[in-house]
This record gives structure tokens, C-alpha cells and sequence, in this order.
DNA sequence: TATTTTTGCTAAACCGATTTAGTAATTAAA
DNA sequence: TTTAATTACTAAATCGGTTTAGCAAAAATA
């Protein structure tokens, strides 16, 4: 019932388990194996199952085909749809993932980072919550390969996948514009990263365009932890009885921000769109079957996976090539349900 | 810029490499190594950032303090939620997990298992597609530590967690019957899986409970790889305007058929709860906001992730412990919404 | 004083693969 | 016939730790 290595199956031939070695990695011609042994070698693996030890590969060639996933939180399903794209095309080259959660706590993540540099990661996909910066830093100074998603840091210059979180934004509030809406708000997340800057940026400058006023008591930004009476309070500042300049129309920069939203606005009787017309970032399935199906801001999750993989052991692959670092910008698209009128 | 071993330390302090990984594995006392020594070790592997190749320690000891985890898809909430917790509890005691997304899938599970035998990890938790039964036999063969999770083979016996199906689906078909509904469907999906069987079987014996004649027509077994389309059909047949016998309400056994099952219904203009009562399994956050919150059966992902892993963690620490197996039931809970009227 | 015990430490084997350097036997070339 | 080249293979080092067995010096005991 024990393991068979490479040893057994040299014992069982009465070859040397150089040979084995050579002939289960393909390279039986390359050191002029004989074609009979060759035979013999491969036959005798499969009947004993020979399953190499891939540890001990990795403690020998420095490499163990595995690599590191941080981000904030797999339960979520944005990173949940990133994390089995990653995963799925990881597999395709025989890499494994250990995932992590960090759930935007840069101690988290350092501590992630260390966990996975001992396991010999080969890589990191990261998706670096704030105050992370020194930890990016570092990775960058030992030469490891690396891709961030879904956020980066300005000042820093490495690989990175993004969305055009500018452009996203400012077309999803066009859209509420053209709609007729005027009072439009904005309800989003103290994350401190350049991706929800860029959210509302862009919707600031979508006003800006159509010569309306910035009214910042129509941007509400939360805290990190927000819970649903976070968005509740909110929500009535924008729309409630008492609010002075009810807005027309919300813009959510993330869909925990509009689920947790739309309970609020249900609560307190509005309609959408009638009363009130809604956008919201990401394109959970809870927004297909809502009161009113609510347009979104739909990122390529499928693309930013699969990209980030392949930029990844791009680099593992050529770890001395001129460092010719990508950032790749990707982008959304919009889709129109009900949830803004027509 | 290279990376510490631990004769870099022994070296630099003129000592055995043996010394320096008996200090820093806390063994100094046990081995009586002079406590100014010890100090100087940690001090020196501090300095030197001496971060532990958990590979060479692997293939050493035989131990990777690393766990393979197998579910449907990591994307669905439902394991993306599960995933979180059990990557949370197996950190709590200094484990990685490596994901893998079997989409139901025999092939690819047996796949994930080898390669995740090759990795050498200690131990599996895995929620078995239909017909991995000689997989799930032979890691009982192999006294390979491992747990199932969401749904195992009744004539295999190895420890498992599972929620009590049956009885949720009883509680849930009673709770319609309760407010007066006559006509309660089933729409399920064929995944030849016990989890599933039972909550079928749950929801007849509370109609038969109530007296009530099963009516086959009312249960829509949708084929594993359903679409939206499929059940649209399902719903018509059970709701449209040409079903003979139409249905008053309806038990979703997963939270996917849910989703598309409102979306369906709403398409066909019918209200929920006064057309059509609805319950699901599962508590995803559509169910929270869409147009009339859905009553669901929500299970205990937290505990059934916990407990899954301390199981494990339990097997892997007593390998050759009687194998006094587990078997975990949990219970659901009904949270009622306003899907089913009042 | 001689012997035993304790203290503080180290050498070397080992885990299971890869990889470098090399060797004996055969064949080809000079 | 001698030398060179080729063929088919192997021994041993290596990766970075853990662990077993053991050794020299000091302290305790007889």
C-alpha cells in the first residue's frame, strides 16, 4: 500500500533511477535510452501507479508548479468567478492555486505572502488591499513573479490587470444623464485604492461634461466594514422624507453596496426606477431577478483571469527576460435592465 | 537577495545546521542546547529573515501541512461561502488549502485527487460528484485522511457532513401546506446524488403526510447541465397558461434553479407569492432583494466548514487512531420571507 | 581516583526526485 | 590495428530541511 518512487520501479527493472528519471520525463531519446527500456520503464510506472513525488521535484528544481492567490474575500462572488477562472487556467498548464482570503487586511495578506513564499510558490495573483504597498514593494525587489488584478498602486510599477474603472463609471452616469435623471448620486467604499477612486472620478466627471454641479452630499463614501444600516442611513440622507436634495438616481461602486441598497430603498417604499433609478457596479445574479433588474457595470472576469494567469507564468517561465512589465486595462461593459427607466 | 537556509544561519554562527533546526522547531530545552545559544539563533534568523522551505520540511517529514479541498465550483456562492470558511479554519491551525472546481465532474475529480496525491497533501475534504465512488473507495483503501462534504454514498462508509435533507424539505413542503397551498411542485436536478434524492423524498412524505396524492407531473428532475431555458420549460409546464394542473407553489431544491425560476416566472407575468408560492434551498442574495424575498432553507455553511476540517485535522494528527468514523448531520433552518404569502 | 552520568553539541543519513559527470562496451574512422 | 566516437547506461551530488546516533568535556558519583 506505500507509495511506489522512482527507486521501486529501478529496483523492480534493475536500472538506475537516473534512467527512470530520464524516461518518465520524455527524455529517453535525448540520452539515447533504448526504445525497449524506454517501453518497459513507462509499462512498469503505470503498473506499479507511480505518482511522483512533486515535492521533491519542487526541493530539486526550485519549481513546484503552484501558485499563490490573494484576494479579498472567495466567499464574494467577484472573486469567486476571478478565483475559478484562475484556477481553471492554471490547470490548463499544470499549475495548482492555493487560495487566500485577505479580506482587504494588508496583515492578512503579508502573512499570506510569507505563508506562500515558504510553500515555494512558483507565483503570485494578487489583488493587494490598502497599506500593502511595502509588501508589493518587496516582491518587486526579490525578482518574483507577480500580476495584480482588480487594483494596483500608481507609484508602483509592476504587471497589472485592471479594469478602466474611469471610463466604466463615467459611462454608466452618462447613461442615468441621458436618462433625464439630474440629481445623481454616488454611494461607494473607503477602500483608499485607486480602483473606487477612479469609480467615482469618473462619475464626477460625467457631471462635469453635462455641466452639473458637484454636489458632494450626493457622494457618499463608507466606511470599509460598512453593514447594511451603513447603506441604510445613506440611502435615506439621498432619498428619504427628510432628505433636502433628494437625488434621482444612484450609481453603487460595488454590488454589496447595491444589494444591501435596494433592501434599503425597498424599505422605505420607493420604487425603482420610478422613484429613484439605479446603476451598480459587478453583475451578481441577485440583479437579474430583483424588483427591478438593475443595470450594471459588467467586468470581464473570464478576461482578467485568464490574462492574469498567462501574464504569470509568462514571467515564471522567462524569469531573466528584459522585465517588459504590462498593464493591461481592460473594458467593461454596460448592460441595461429596468432599473434606470426608459 | 537569496534566500536563507538554514545553514546560512548555522554558518554564520559557527554551529551544526542540526543545532540551528532544533532551536528554531522550540526543541532547545528538549535537546539541551545552552539557553545564550538559543537566543542567538533566533536573534540571527530574525536578521537574516530565515523564512523555512516547507517543501524540504514536506518531503522530510512526510507532512505538507497542506489540504486539498474538491467542490462543484467555486464560483457558486454556496461553495465560494463553504470554501471561505474552510480555508479559514484550516489557517487557524497553519494550513493551505489547494481549490479545485470538479463542475461535477468524475473525471476531472479523479484528476484533482491525483494531482493533490502527487502534491502530498495531508488530507481531503471533497463534496463527491455522482459516480466517483471507486475514487472515494480507494482513498479508504489507501488510509488516506480525508471528510465529505454536502453529499456522500450511504454504502460507503467514511466520515461526512451533511445537512438533514430530508427533513428540510419536509419542513419546507409543510410550511406551504401550512398556508393553504395544494399543488406543491418540485423542480430538482439529476445529479444522482443522495442530497438531492432526499429532499425530494422529504417533500413527498410531507405530502403524504397531509393526505395529499404525489402527482409525478409536479416533480421537474432537470437534466445536471440545465440551462435557463430548461427551466423556463419547467415552470410553464408547471405554471403556464396551458398546464392542466397547475401548481399553487414550488419547492426549489437549489438556489440556481431558483434564480432562474423566478426570472422565468416573472417573464410569464405571474406574482409571487399570489400566483405562485415559492421556496428554495440555499440563501443567496437574490433571494434577499428580489421582488418578493424568497422563504429559503439555509444551511449551516459556517459549521459544515468547520467542522469539516477539524475532522480532518483530527484524522490527520491520529493516523492510525480506531477509525471511529463520523457521520455529521446538521439541521437547516427555514427563514421565511414573503415568497409563500401569509 | 576511577567510573558513570550529564551536558552541549555535531556528523551523517534520509526524504524522492533531478542533474552532472563519467564509464564500459561497441562501432567507426584512421 | 590503434584511436576516436558513439551508445547505453550509472554513481553520486544536490535541493533544504529533520532526525538518529554518537562524541568530547564537564560534573557527579562511587
Amino acid at each position: 500500500m506505500k507509495k511506489t518512487s522512482l527507486s521501486d520501479i529501478a529496483n523492480h527493472l534493475g536500472v538506475s533511477k537516473t534512467l527512470v528519471s530520464f524516461v518518465l520525463n520524455g527524455k529517453g531519446k535525448e540520452f539515447r535510452i533504448s526504445e525497449e527500456i524506454c517501453k518497459r520503464v513507462i509499462e512498469v510506472a503505470k503498473e506499479m501507479n507511480y505518482q511522483p513525488n512533486r515535492i521533491a521535484q519542487g526541493l530539486r528544481t526550485g519549481r513546484t508548479n503552484t501558485i499563490g492567490l490573494i484576494i479579498a474575500d472567495i466567499a464574494n462572488p467577484f472573486f469567486g468567478i476571478l478565483g475559478r477562472e484562475i484556477e481553471q487556467e492554471a490547470a490548463r498548464f499544470g499549475y495548482r492555486v492555493i487560495f487566500c482570503s485577505s479580506d482587504e487586511n494588508p496583515e492578512k495578506s503579508r502573512q499570506q505572502i510569507a505563508m506562500l513564499q515558504q510553500s515555494q510558490v512558483d507565483g503570485y495573483i494578487i489583488s493587494p488591499p490598502k497599506n500593502s504597498e511595502d509588501q508589493i514593494r518587496s516582491l518587486v525587489r526579490g525578482h518574483v513573479p507577480f500580476v495584480l488584478i482588480d487594483r494596483y498602486f500608481p507609484e508602483i510599477e509592476c504587471n497589472h490587470i485592471v479594469v478602466d474603472n474611469f471610463d466604466a463609471a463615467y459611462r454608466a452616469t452618462n447613461h442615468l444623464l441621458k436618462l433625464g435623471r439630474k440629481k445623481i448620486a454616488n454611494i461607494t467604499v473607503n477602500l483608499g485604492l485607486v480602483n473606487m477612486i477612479q469609480r467615482t472620478e469618473g462619475y464626477k466627471q460625467a457631471l462635469k461634461d453635462a455641466n452639473i454641479p458637484i454636489d458632494e452630499n450626493l457622494i457618499k463614501i463608507l466606511p470599509f466594514s460598512h453593514e447594511n444600516k451603513d447603506v441604510a442611513k445613506a440611502i435615506k440622507e439621498l432619498v428619504g422624507k427628510s432628505a433636502q436634495n433628494r437625488a434621482d438616481a444612484i450609481l453603487f461602486s460595488t454590488s454589496k453596496l447595491g444589494i444591501n441598497g435596494i433592501e434599503s430603498i425597498s424599505a422605505l417604499g420607493l420604487k425603482i426606477p420610478d422613484d429613484i433609478a439605479i446603476v451598480s457596479f459587478d453583475n451578481p445574479d441577485a440583479y437579474k431577478i430583483c424588483i427591478s433588474p438593475v443595470t450594471v457595470v459588467n467586468q470581464p472576469l473570464k478576461e482578467i483571469g485568464k490574462t492574469a494567469v498567462q501574464l504569470l507564468l509568462n514571467e515564471i517561465k522567462h524569469p531573466d527576460s528584459p522585465p517588459k512589465l504590462q498593464e493591461i486595462i481592460l473594458k467593461t461593459d454596460l448592460i441595461i435592465r429596468k432599473s434606470c427607466g426608459s
